[in-house]
DNA sequence: ATTATATATAGACGATCATCTATTTGTCAA
DNA sequence: TTGACAAATAGATGATCGTCTATATATAAT
Protein backbone atom coordinates (compact mmCIF):
# COMPACT_ATOMS: atom_id res chain seq x y z
CA UNK A 1 0.00 0.00 0.00
CA UNK A 2 1.08 3.37 -0.75
CA UNK A 3 2.24 5.96 1.38
CA UNK A 4 -0.91 8.19 0.17
CA UNK A 5 -3.50 5.97 1.10
CA UNK A 6 -1.76 4.93 4.77
CA UNK A 7 -4.06 6.44 7.60
CA UNK A 8 -1.95 8.96 9.87
CA UNK A 9 -0.51 7.40 12.99
CA UNK A 10 -2.26 9.15 16.23
CA UNK A 11 0.08 11.56 16.47
CA UNK A 12 0.41 12.74 13.08
CA UNK A 13 -2.91 13.02 12.55
CA UNK A 14 -3.27 15.08 15.83
CA UNK A 15 -0.31 17.74 14.67
CA UNK A 16 -2.46 18.04 10.83
CA UNK A 17 -5.39 19.46 12.70
CA UNK A 18 -3.70 21.01 15.63
CA UNK A 19 -4.06 24.84 14.22
CA UNK A 20 -6.84 26.92 13.95
CA UNK A 21 -6.24 28.12 10.34
CA UNK A 22 -5.87 24.42 9.49
CA UNK A 23 -9.52 24.03 11.24
CA UNK A 24 -10.84 26.54 9.04
CA UNK A 25 -9.84 25.56 6.11
CA UNK A 26 -10.95 22.24 7.05
CA UNK A 27 -14.30 23.11 7.47
CA UNK A 28 -14.55 25.16 4.39
CA UNK A 29 -13.61 22.61 2.18
CA UNK A 30 -15.70 20.01 4.28
CA UNK A 31 -18.69 19.03 2.07
CA UNK A 32 -17.34 20.93 -0.92
CA UNK A 33 -14.33 20.96 -3.80
CA UNK A 34 -13.10 24.21 -3.40
CA UNK A 35 -10.07 26.37 -5.18
CA UNK A 36 -7.15 27.86 -3.27
CA UNK A 37 -8.47 31.24 -3.85
CA UNK A 38 -11.47 30.56 -2.67
CA UNK A 39 -9.97 29.67 0.59
CA UNK A 40 -7.65 32.59 0.53
CA UNK A 41 -10.53 35.22 0.28
CA UNK A 42 -12.26 33.07 2.98
CA UNK A 43 -9.62 33.09 5.34
CA UNK A 44 -7.48 36.10 6.84
CA UNK A 45 -3.73 35.13 5.68
CA UNK A 46 -1.64 35.35 2.72
CA UNK A 47 -2.29 33.26 -0.58
CA UNK A 48 1.62 30.90 0.90
CA UNK A 49 0.08 30.68 3.81
CA UNK A 50 -2.52 28.80 2.88
CA UNK A 51 -0.71 26.79 0.44
CA UNK A 52 1.66 26.05 3.34
CA UNK A 53 -1.36 24.64 5.59
CA UNK A 54 -2.90 22.54 2.31
CA UNK A 55 0.45 20.91 2.21
CA UNK A 56 -0.01 19.42 5.91
CA UNK A 57 -3.00 18.65 5.25
CA UNK A 58 -2.13 17.04 1.75
CA UNK A 59 1.19 15.25 3.77
CA UNK A 60 -1.34 13.75 6.26
CA UNK A 61 -3.60 12.44 3.52
CA UNK A 62 -6.48 14.53 4.92
CA UNK A 63 -7.73 16.14 1.48
CA UNK A 64 -8.18 14.79 -1.85
CA UNK A 65 -7.05 16.87 -4.55
CA UNK A 66 -8.14 17.94 -8.03
CA UNK A 67 -6.36 19.78 -10.80
CA UNK A 68 -8.28 21.71 -13.31
CA UNK A 69 -6.94 24.28 -15.60
CA UNK A 70 -4.65 26.83 -13.77
CA UNK A 71 -6.83 26.14 -11.12
CA UNK A 72 -6.25 23.07 -8.06
CA UNK A 73 -8.95 22.30 -5.91
CA UNK A 74 -9.16 20.46 -2.53
CA UNK A 75 -11.60 18.90 -0.45
CA UNK A 76 -11.76 17.44 2.99
CA UNK A 77 -11.40 13.16 2.55
CA UNK A 78 -14.43 13.25 5.27
CA UNK A 79 -14.29 9.18 5.24
CA UNK A 80 -10.60 9.58 6.14
CA UNK A 81 -11.41 12.24 9.38
CA UNK A 82 -13.88 9.88 10.31
CA UNK A 83 -10.97 6.42 10.43
CA UNK A 84 -8.70 8.61 12.48
CA UNK A 85 -11.19 9.62 14.78
CA UNK A 86 -12.04 5.77 15.02
CA UNK A 87 -8.37 4.93 15.80
CA UNK A 88 -7.92 7.69 18.50
CA UNK A 89 -10.95 6.41 19.88
CA UNK A 90 -10.02 2.96 19.82
CA UNK A 91 -6.25 3.63 21.07
CA UNK A 92 -6.92 5.66 24.03
CA UNK A 93 -10.35 4.37 25.11
CA UNK A 94 -10.06 0.61 24.04
CA UNK A 95 -13.03 -0.56 25.59
CA UNK A 96 -16.34 2.04 24.95
CA UNK B 1 -20.59 24.60 34.06
CA UNK B 2 -16.67 25.54 35.58
CA UNK B 3 -14.01 25.40 33.37
CA UNK B 4 -12.71 22.04 34.44
CA UNK B 5 -15.93 20.30 33.20
CA UNK B 6 -15.70 22.21 29.57
CA UNK B 7 -14.82 19.90 27.10
CA UNK B 8 -12.08 21.23 25.05
CA UNK B 9 -12.69 22.67 21.88
CA UNK B 10 -11.53 20.34 18.66
CA UNK B 11 -8.23 22.62 18.65
CA UNK B 12 -7.45 22.36 22.04
CA UNK B 13 -8.11 19.01 22.13
CA UNK B 14 -6.18 18.16 18.91
CA UNK B 15 -2.99 20.48 20.73
CA UNK B 16 -3.21 18.35 23.92
CA UNK B 17 -2.59 15.17 22.16
CA UNK B 18 -0.46 16.50 19.53
CA UNK B 19 2.57 15.42 20.90
CA UNK B 20 4.33 11.17 21.11
CA UNK B 21 5.39 11.63 24.78
CA UNK B 22 1.80 13.02 25.95
CA UNK B 23 0.24 10.12 23.80
CA UNK B 24 2.31 7.76 25.64
CA UNK B 25 1.64 8.83 28.64
CA UNK B 26 -2.39 8.86 27.53
CA UNK B 27 -1.89 4.88 26.73
CA UNK B 28 -0.27 4.05 30.07
CA UNK B 29 -2.68 5.94 31.96
CA UNK B 30 -5.83 4.65 29.74
CA UNK B 31 -7.37 1.88 31.97
CA UNK B 32 -5.67 2.36 35.46
CA UNK B 33 -4.97 5.06 37.76
CA UNK B 34 -0.57 5.74 37.69
CA UNK B 35 1.40 7.46 40.36
CA UNK B 36 4.01 10.24 38.90
CA UNK B 37 6.54 7.76 40.06
CA UNK B 38 5.16 4.89 37.86
CA UNK B 39 4.40 7.03 34.51
CA UNK B 40 8.06 8.56 35.23
CA UNK B 41 9.09 4.97 35.47
CA UNK B 42 7.48 4.21 31.94
CA UNK B 43 9.28 6.77 29.99
CA UNK B 44 12.25 8.07 28.67
CA UNK B 45 11.95 11.39 30.27
CA UNK B 46 12.83 13.49 33.51
CA UNK B 47 10.19 13.26 36.29
CA UNK B 48 9.42 17.82 35.21
CA UNK B 49 8.93 16.75 31.60
CA UNK B 50 6.26 14.19 32.59
CA UNK B 51 4.72 16.69 35.21
CA UNK B 52 4.86 19.24 32.50
CA UNK B 53 2.63 17.09 30.46
CA UNK B 54 0.72 16.02 32.72
CA UNK B 55 -0.38 19.83 33.29
CA UNK B 56 -1.19 20.07 29.78
CA UNK B 57 -3.30 16.83 29.97
CA UNK B 58 -5.02 18.39 33.09
CA UNK B 59 -5.76 21.74 31.43
CA UNK B 60 -7.07 20.10 28.60
CA UNK B 61 -9.76 18.34 30.85
CA UNK B 62 -8.49 14.96 29.67
CA UNK B 63 -7.48 13.17 32.89
CA UNK B 64 -8.57 12.65 36.22
CA UNK B 65 -6.40 13.36 39.14
CA UNK B 66 -6.30 11.61 42.75
CA UNK B 67 -4.24 12.47 45.19
CA UNK B 68 -3.21 9.75 48.09
CA UNK B 69 -0.35 10.68 50.85
CA UNK B 70 2.85 12.39 48.89
CA UNK B 71 1.51 10.78 45.94
CA UNK B 72 -0.40 12.01 42.81
CA UNK B 73 -2.11 9.80 40.62
CA UNK B 74 -3.27 10.15 37.12
CA UNK B 75 -5.79 8.48 34.91
CA UNK B 76 -7.62 9.09 31.10
CA UNK B 77 -10.66 10.34 30.78
CA UNK B 78 -12.09 7.63 28.63
CA UNK B 79 -15.47 9.64 28.03
CA UNK B 80 -13.83 12.50 27.61
CA UNK B 81 -11.81 11.07 24.93
CA UNK B 82 -14.59 9.54 23.18
CA UNK B 83 -16.54 12.88 23.27
CA UNK B 84 -13.79 14.95 21.78
CA UNK B 85 -13.95 12.49 19.09
CA UNK B 86 -17.60 12.33 18.52
CA UNK B 87 -17.01 16.58 18.24
CA UNK B 88 -14.20 15.90 15.96
CA UNK B 89 -16.57 13.82 13.73
CA UNK B 90 -19.32 16.08 13.71
CA UNK B 91 -17.23 19.43 13.06
CA UNK B 92 -14.82 17.78 9.94
CA UNK B 93 -17.49 14.93 9.10
CA UNK B 94 -20.88 16.55 9.24
CA UNK B 95 -22.85 13.49 6.96
CA UNK B 96 -21.21 10.18 8.28
C1' DA C 1 5.99 35.38 -27.50
C1' DT C 2 4.16 38.01 -24.03
C1' DT C 3 1.20 38.90 -20.38
C1' DA C 4 -1.95 37.65 -16.75
C1' DT C 5 -3.58 34.49 -13.41
C1' DA C 6 -3.24 30.50 -10.06
C1' DT C 7 -0.55 28.02 -7.05
C1' DA C 8 3.74 26.42 -4.97
C1' DT C 9 8.30 27.09 -3.03
C1' DA C 10 12.24 29.52 -0.62
C1' DG C 11 13.91 31.91 3.04
C1' DA C 12 13.47 34.88 7.14
C1' DC C 13 11.54 35.96 11.64
C1' DG C 14 9.11 35.74 15.91
C1' DA C 15 6.35 32.70 18.77
C1' DT C 16 5.45 28.42 20.78
C1' DC C 17 7.00 24.02 22.47
C1' DA C 18 9.59 19.98 24.52
C1' DT C 19 13.16 19.11 27.22
C1' DC C 20 16.59 19.73 30.64
C1' DT C 21 18.73 21.15 35.44
C1' DA C 22 17.88 23.38 39.67
C1' DT C 23 14.79 24.47 43.11
C1' DT C 24 10.49 24.57 45.71
C1' DT C 25 6.49 22.65 47.90
C1' DG C 26 4.08 19.18 50.25
C1' DT C 27 3.76 14.89 52.96
C1' DC C 28 5.23 11.21 55.76
C1' DA C 29 8.58 8.72 59.01
C1' DA C 30 12.16 8.61 62.41
C1' DT D 1 12.26 18.81 63.78
C1' DT D 2 14.92 16.70 60.71
C1' DG D 3 15.49 13.85 56.76
C1' DA D 4 13.59 11.39 52.85
C1' DC D 5 10.55 11.00 49.20
C1' DA D 6 6.91 12.69 45.61
C1' DA D 7 5.50 16.05 42.62
C1' DA D 8 5.30 20.75 40.87
C1' DT D 9 7.42 25.01 39.35
C1' DA D 10 11.08 28.23 37.44
C1' DG D 11 14.11 29.32 34.08
C1' DA D 12 17.17 28.26 30.13
C1' DT D 13 17.95 26.29 25.57
C1' DG D 14 17.34 24.32 21.10
C1' DA D 15 13.80 22.76 17.89
C1' DT D 16 9.54 23.22 15.58
C1' DC D 17 5.86 26.03 13.80
C1' DG D 18 2.96 29.79 11.65
C1' DT D 19 3.31 33.67 9.11
C1' DC D 20 5.19 36.89 6.05
C1' DT D 21 7.55 38.78 1.52
C1' DA D 22 9.75 37.56 -2.59
C1' DT D 23 10.18 34.49 -6.21
C1' DA D 24 9.39 30.48 -9.16
C1' DT D 25 6.43 27.47 -11.85
C1' DA D 26 2.57 26.31 -14.53
C1' DT D 27 -1.35 27.23 -17.39
C1' DA D 28 -4.31 30.04 -20.22
C1' DA D 29 -5.36 34.12 -23.12
C1' DT D 30 -3.99 37.83 -26.24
Amino acid sequence: MPDSQKEPAPVEFAKAIADNTRQKIMKFCCCNWRSVTDIVAHMRVTQPTVSHHLAILRDAGLVDVRHEGKQTFYRLDRKRIVNCCGVLEHTFAPDE
